[in-house]
DNA sequence: TTTTTTGAATGGTTTAACCATTATCGTGTA
DNA sequence: TACACGATAATGGTTAAACCATTCAAAAAA
């Protein structure tokens, strides 16, 4: 019936009078705290404390720290890297295992895609074939490292097109986070490659045409694909794990 | 090319340290963390920037702490909590709209009820029906604040039937944070009551069949139904805001 | 045996001082 | 005049030692 009564740490009622600013508009993005000498005496309390206060607000992305003269607490506009790095710790412990993500791209991925094929601006068709151009020329210049960082950015772009923040912020930290591992796993080789290509190619045309129907059906299979890649790669490094 | 070399802040050396400790099994959930003043000891630190550090592991979700004598920092288990937290400050602050997690509800819960359709097990479609059984209790009892409570585990459950760790997360991140505000806007009354039961009760059925479009286009409805009947309860209220 | 009291371990807070970083301003030199 | 360099002060980062508050467990009392 009852929820224990929240106990009493100075920290918290600090935190949580900064936030409610900060969440109600009272502090704007950019606004610059007072100094942490000035807060303390104004919450009326000690250095020590305050800065507890501040640490937490930091860790939930509310505010950036600044060194030096003219330094301080800067309020932030909120973003999803705190949901990135709590997913990112789900991951790393286990609890989240790869091939969960990828079940769940293949489902998610298809139905921001379809929403993007409604609401593509010719401005964002555009930028998708300006990125594809961008992946086509570090395919073949061999530079991997910055092929798949224009796949994620390509990725996140659908997340954009579809001009809905939830989807923006879960393509971003899914990701985010799968790029790290996909690299360690997955020595690139020009068939996937090029395959990863195509596929972006035929998102492409079904986005001009508005058919989200078959842009879903393409990035649901180039997803999937690529995890059933991964994931032989995998076994057959398992198997044979001093193959060096 | 290169990126800033991060600024060399004592605690984040020390959450670092735990924080791996933690992630690659060394402290199992459950396990102590020494007292502050040995862990100050260990990590040649002052108590106060030990301190800065374990606010940052507690408010990741990695730790609890427990007052008293045998008090401490506990390794806590990882799970959805700082997802949500983070999910409720993105709706708080405007970044999201409650239409733009709507959208999101529509798309996903239709994949997730099919992946359970095709995992539920007896014993799943069994705690289903003891779910409605009890919703229909408080309905009859007219509890709309247990039914409301019942129902989101109802959504929730769904989410573990899709033996998928990313949904079930998702589904408790997104539920824990609408409930909050469907309260707020939403006046219980019987007839959308006794929709969200019948929704529920054909759910069941169609689990039972295993027949995922089906219950995947009951669920999408229900959802798009429930937030369309909010939205207008919202402009009218805006209408005529003084209809007290 | 049960209840009460006491004590000690542990987190929470305060204070005061010092260190490290950095923007700004003044001064000297080209 | 214009630029480079160095002093200065504001501000966050860290340290240290002390005290308060909470809680559990052991000792004492009923």
């Amino acid at each position: 019936m009852f929820k224990r009564a929240k106990q009493t740490r100075v920290f918290q009622d600090v935190v949580e009078q900064i936030q409610d600013a900060i969440l109600s508009g009272e502090l704007e993005p950019g606004a610059k705290l007072p100094a942490e000498r000035d807060l303390k005496d104004m919450f009326n309390t000690s250095r020590g404390t305050l800065r507890e206060a501040l640490r937490v607000l930091e860790q939930k992305g509310l505010i950036e720290i600044k060194l030096g003269v003219a330094g301080g607490a800067i309020v932030k506009r909120i973003d999803a890297d705190p949901i990135c790095e709590s997913l990112a710790l789900l991951i790393r412990s286990g609890e989240l295992a790869l091939e969960h993500l990828a079940e769940f791209r293949i489902k998610t991925e298809g139905s921001i895609v379809e929403l993007a094929a409604q609401r593509a601006t010719p401005g964002d068709i555009q930028e998708m074939e300006r990125l594809f151009e961008k992946a086509k020329t570090y395919f073949e210049n061999q530079d991997w490292e910055n092929f798949l960082k224009t796949d994620e950015t390509m990725h996140t772009y659908i997340g954009i097109m579809s001009q809905n923040p939830v989807f923006q912020f879960l393509q971003k930290s899914v990701h985010d986070n799968i790029h790290r591992y996909y690299k360690d796993y997955l020595p690139m080789n020009p068939e996937r490659t090029m395959e990863n290509l195509n596929d972006f190619k035929k998102i492409i045309a079904a986005l001009k045409v508005k058919d989200g129907q078959a842009a879903s059906h393409i990035i649901m299979d180039h997803v999937e694909r690529f995890h059933k890649k991964m994931q032989k790669k995998n076994a057959e490094e398992n198997n044979e794990p001093d193959n060096s």
